[in-house]
RNA sequence: GGGCGGUUAGCUCAGCGGUAGAGUAUCGGUCUUACAAACCGGGGGCCGCAGGUUCGAACCCUGCACCGCCCACCA
């Protein structure tokens, strides 16, 4: 079958039909079968957000799981490598109603939470189409038919299952917290949604009056606040109990810290403790005179609400800082919010603010005023009051919500959490499975997973890569802090929480209880919560004698839920309106998505492979959990990584994967963090459809080395000149998505977003070398299948390593390495090495060499089949290892091989059936060694590149053939001869001939490979031929000094190692002989 | 404020104790019948700065400077 190959490679016309035929064939497609656990390879894709299209960081997350994949797939792996996306809950819901209100000026509750919910639904369907079509578009071979989305019935069930389980288990609880509030969201969001920045603002100290001060007590307090409105919510102040000790222990302390300092803290550290001494002097009887009214039971009026508040002694009130005493406002800042658990009895606690940001009914006056309105307003009228001591100029540092970038409040709400830490008697991990274990708790758990001396019961752990100790430290030091989760969120959007709840009295506490369903434990699961959140089992016996008692009951699954909520409404009891984080349900995501806890009842979309066992087969968890690896950026081994552990050892008794495979992140020319929010990010489509998939893909790969980041500069086409404008210097235009032409001066946009602004196409030459790589692939294989398609296909005869000529034996020799080189880059995580070994192979040996050698024996045709034979074994090993990286391209070119060369090998015939996506990955052979023949190739290599380098440096092109003698005995001659063909045909010498003897002909030209003395005859330029032997002599001798130097220092020869002081000695001998001959070479010219 | 990492050729990055590397850009040459999106050849580096350890340092140690990331409750 002849079949021609196009000239030019057409990644646009290639690259779909491809993918199509992959899927057709179901390459992708995962089922349990027979092959052991070792054979199992598992990757569950990271989720992504169905906020919005894909970046070019969320491309070298997929291609890195593609690239782990198709590797392992071509290992005949049973290979799994499970696709979904995230509802995203807080994320999405943003997206969705900020549109709502720019393009309808409607807000959520105009429309309705289901209303609401509908529209996420349909953005939903939108984004995850546009992400799977861009995850398609890069080749990813993810096994659609599984593809799983957060809110899938199958998800919901685990996520729902995972949460009864918890809360059984007392892990659960609910809690007066106070939280991080996104005033606009109106919404809980945990720590990690949180981003700090710095800006300008101010420090004021205000004057809080004393209540009728005796004599020679202070007619005032001052405390100092970033955040004045909180005023409003302050219920006391706070000082020192022990202002003197505390002084004293810090002048006692601080001369060691700063003995032990860095140069550059220590003026800091001096500057404090000098201040400590003033303040000692100083302040000092001020503080212990305070301290002596808080003990009294003084009180103070707190300004503009003229309520007295307290005077209290606590640790937290700092001797050192400001002025030494802290108004305490437990309802909005979580350090007096831990003053205030301690002094309960003594002081109250305010909420000021509502939901939205206003303040509420607490801020007397300035109820209903935005809090930044209110600041203003409390600032006025305390500086108008006489009330303001001092305003100082500061940075401060202000979380923003990372959805809504607005300030964050800390705000006093009820809100569920996951228990992190040790539980008493520890917690049941596993329960139910064989791998059932106890854990201090759930963080502990997860932490242990990763310690290298611990063992879990099943044998396993979690290993990051490639740097196992810095990523393991990152996790652990995140884990080890063991704060409760906040699992609750104030959306619409999301998994409602599963919990029935009311508020009782004791008194009415015990007849609800006598009444509530009779639903099995199994079914239902009840707690009763105490004012603090402590849980106590629902026993009218066991409860405290008064009280006010929460009731919380937890419907395991709907058929419960529809069983008994009826019951439970009756009892006054209402489910709870929050939805969990969104954490809460990736968390799950190793196993809900193959069908915990049931995989047989698994409810999956008619048309989806099941999850249950068939015919005897196990099913898709058993077979699927654990998983092999995760594949994702740092800043995700908190957020998801640890969260999958910990879920994965309690529900599962075992780790959802052994393996994180952390890889760089991209930046921007800026050397800023690509992201869509900074309008810095690449669609991946613009470069697929500049480039190629495969060209993004191999520049990823070979950027993708083991440090930390990469940098990725792109340009702008100008829409105006055509002219490329460089991003990381362009000047924004009216958004940080639009850029100023800095020729023209007028503005363009990159994402498309601004209707009335020109779009420029973002390119990046880094991409070039990936599409000139594919070039050369084409190229290379066209050359070899035209040559192939010389010789019929019928008549294949398999060829013995022994047979075939050394440069046959040298390409196979160098291939084996390149296999070896290849595996292990792969193995060590290392894609970057992995692909650099293979291009080494394919372009520098292969390509340069090989194929320029076999030319002449290719044209013979059938005189000598094994040239043709070779070629095509070794094109067949290329594109094999080639796969992984760059799909298409390869697997075009194996179908061409295949239509031509149908068997392929040497010693052994090699299985060439199927698309190359299925086939087996090389094996590197331990016979196909041939020291001889790679020296025979050094040889070679050496001879043709001093012809070349002088030919360039003479200016005689390689159309001008010379005849060349090479004078030399012994078994560099026999070398020669050995060689002296390809030597002829790849240097374009009409004839070489190896003589033992021979003097320079005074027209010959003479250059030193090795000892060897070559002469190209009949080319002389004499003052040319002179200029170049001394330049040459010029760096043998300055070689020659340095080897010379070292090796006449005597701490070198008797230090350093044996090997190392020889391998100096080789080069000095190599050196006088090159200098010896090239010394000749110059006498000779005279 | 704490922690982690980076600083090597114009650019993007390898190398991490034994003569400074790749790709790209640049310069010179070549249309050698697979490939000018190529081939051949060349130039280009106080390996951030200052000390130290070592026979020997880009590499190990200690400071310093700058950049990035993560974490963080200082009134």
């Amino acid at each position: 079958m002849k079949k021609e190959i196009a000239k030019h490679y057409d990644p646009a016309a290639t690259e779909g039909p491809i993918y199509r035929r992959w899927l057709e064939a179901g390459a992708f497609a995962a089922f349990p079968d027979g092959r052991g656990e070792d054979r199992r390879y598992v990757v569950m894709m990271p989720l992504p957000n169905v906020t919005g299209a894909l970046h070019m960081g969320h491309a070298m997350d997929n291609v890195m799981q593609d690239l782990l994949i198709r590797w392992h797939r071509m290992l005949q792996d049973n290979t799994l490598w499970m696709p979904g996306t995230d509802h995203a809950g807080i994320a999405t819901q943003a997206v969705v109603e900020k549109r709502l209100f720019e393009l309808e000026g409607k807000t959520r509750h105009d429309i309705g939470r289901e209303g609401l919910v509908r529209r996420i639904w349909e953005w939903k369907e939108e984004y995850q189409q546009r992400i799977i079509g861009q995850q398609q578009e890069m080749g990813c071979s993810c096994d659609w038919d599984r593809q799983r989305f957060t809110m899938d019935p199958v998800c919901t069930r685990a996520v729902r299952e995972a949460f009864f389980r918890l809360f059984r288990d007392g892990l659960i609880y609910r809690g007066d917290r106070l939280v991080n509030w996104d005033c606009q969201l109106q919404t809980a969001v945990s720590d990690d949604e949180i981003v700090h920045e710095t800006i300008q603002g101010h420090f004021w100290h205000i004057r809080y009056p004393v209540i009728e001060p005796k004599p020679g007590e202070p007619p005032f307090v001052t405390v100092a606040t970033t955040r004045p409105e909180t005023m409003l919510g302050d219920t006391a102040v706070a000082v020192h109990p022990d202002p003197a000790g505390e002084l004293e222990r810090l002048i006692t302390e601080l001369p060691a810290r700063i003995a032990a300092a860095p140069a550059r803290d220590r003026a800091g550290l001096e500057a404090g403790l000098e201040e400590a001494r003033r303040r000692k002097d100083e302040l000092l009887p001020h503080l212990l005179l305070l301290r002596t009214m808080a003990a009294d039971g003084r009180r103070v009026l707190l300004p503009l609400l003229d309520r007295p508040i307290p005077l209290i002694l606590d640790e937290w009130a700092r001797p050192e800082l400001g002025s030494g005493c802290v108004k305490i406002t437990p309802g909005h800042d979580p350090n007096d919010h831990d003053v205030w658990k301690r002094h309960r009895v003594e002081i109250g606690i305010v909420n000021i603010l509502n939901p939205d940001g206003t303040l509420n009914a607490n801020a007397g006056p300035y109820a209903g005023m935005d809090r930044l309105e209110a600041r203003r307003k409390v600032v006025a009228d305390l500086e108008a009051g006489g009330r303001i001591e001092a305003v100082e100029d500061r940075e401060i540092e202000i979380g923003h919500s990372d959805r809504s970038k607005t300030p964050i409040e800390p705000y006093l709400s009820k809100q569920w959490f996951v228990r992190m830490g040790e539980v008493e008697s520890g917690i049941l991990c596993g329960r139910g499975t064989k791998k059932e274990f106890r854990a201090p708790g759930l963080a502990q758990a997860a932490i242990d997973a990763t310690d290298p001396a611990y063992r879990s019961p099943s044998g396993r752990r979690l290993e990051f890569h490639p740097d196992p100790e810095r990523y393991r430290g990152t996790y652990v030091s995140w884990l080890a802090e063991k704060r409760d989760w906040c699992i609750s969120r104030q959306l619409w959007w999301g998994h409602r929480i599963p919990i029935w709840r009311g508020s009782f009295d004791r008194s009415a506490l015990g007849g609800i209880l006598k009444k509530m369903p009779p639903a099995s434990s199994e079914e239902l699961h009840v707690w009763v919560a105490d004012q603090e959140g402590n849980l106590l089992p629902p026993r009218d016996e066991d409860l405290p004698a008064e009280g006010r008692f929460d009731l919380l009951a937890c419907l395991r699954d709907p058929a419960a839920e529809k069983a008994w909520a009826g019951a439970l409404a009756e009892l006054g009891l209402v489910q709870d309106p929050d939805v969990l984080d969104t954490w809460f349900s990736s968390a799950l995501w190793p196993f809900s998505t193959l069908g915990w806890p049931d995989p047989a009842t698994a409810e999956v979309e008619a048309g989806k492979p099941g999850l249950g066992g068939k015919d005897g087969a196990p099913d898709c968890l058993s077979t699927y959990y654990p998983g092999s690896c995760l594949v994702t950026g740092r800043d995700i081994i908190t957020l998801w990584v640890a969260r999958m552990q910990l879920m994965g050892l309690y529900l599962l008794g075992d780790v959802p994967f052994t393996d994180c495979f952390i890889h760089a992140n991209i930046q921007d020319g800026k050397g800023e963090r690509m992201s869509k929010s900074k309008g810095n990010g690449i669609d991946p489509a613009d470069i697929i459809e500049k480039y190629g998939a495969d060209a993004m893909r191999y520049v990823l790969c070979d950027m993708q080395t083991g440090t930390q980041d990469i940098r990725l500069p792109v340009q702008a086409v100008s829409p105006y000149t055509g002219k490329l404008v460089d991003l990381a210097t362009a000047r924004h235009g009216r958004t940080v998505f639009t850029y100023v032409d800095p020729e023209t001066g007028k503005e363009f946009d990159v994402l498309g977003t601004i209707p009335d602004l020109p779009v420029a196409k973002i390119i990046s030459e880094r991409f070039e070398v990936g599409r000139a790589f594919c070039t050369k692939l084409w190229n290379a294989a066209r050359f070899a299948l035209m040559s192939l398609e010389e010789e019929p296909a019928g008549d294949f005869r398999l060829f013995r390593f022994a047979e075939l000529e050394p440069e046959d034996r040298w390409v196979l020799a160098r291939l084996r390495r390149a296999v070896e080189a290849v595996t292990a880059g792969l193995a060590d995580y290392n894609p970057s090495q992995a692909l650099g070994a293979a291009r080494e192979f394919f372009w520098g040996e292969l390509c340069d060499w090989y194929l320029e050698l076999i030319k002449p024996r290719l044209k013979q045709g059938a005189a000598d089949r094994r040239a043709g034979a070779v070629l095509a074994l070794v094109l067949d090993q290329v594109l094999r290892l080639i796969h992984p990286f760059v799909p298409f391209i390869s697997e075009a070119l194996w179908e061409s091989l295949g239509g031509l060369r149908p068997r392929r090998g040497a010693d052994e015939e090699l299985d060439c059936r199927g698309p190359l996506i299925t086939a087996a990955w090389p094996v590197a052979r331990a016979d196909w060694r041939d020291e001889g023949a790679e020296s025979d190739m050094g040889l070679l290599q050496g001879v043709v590149r001093a012809v070349r380098n002088w030919r360039s440096t003479a200016g005689c092109p390689p159309s001008r053939k010379i005849a060349a003698v090479v004078k030399a005995g012994g078994e560099d001659a026999a070398a020669l001869v050995r060689t002296a063909p390809g030597i002829s045909h790849l240097a374009a010498l009409s004839g070489l001939e190896i003589r033992a003897e021979f003097d320079r002909p005074k027209t010959a030209a003479k250059v030193v490979h090795s000892g060897l003395e070559i002469f190209l005859l009949d080319v002389i330029d004499v003052e040319a031929e002179r200029k170049r032997l001394e330049a040459g002599l010029a760096r043998w001798r300055k070689d020659l000094e340095r080897t010379d130097k070292k090796l006449a220092n005597p701490g070198f020869v008797e230090k350093a190692p044996a090997e190392v002081v020889a391998e100096e000695r080789r080069r000095l001998e190599a050196a006088r002989r090159e200098i010896a001959l090239l010394e000749r070479s110059l006498a000779d010219l005279s």
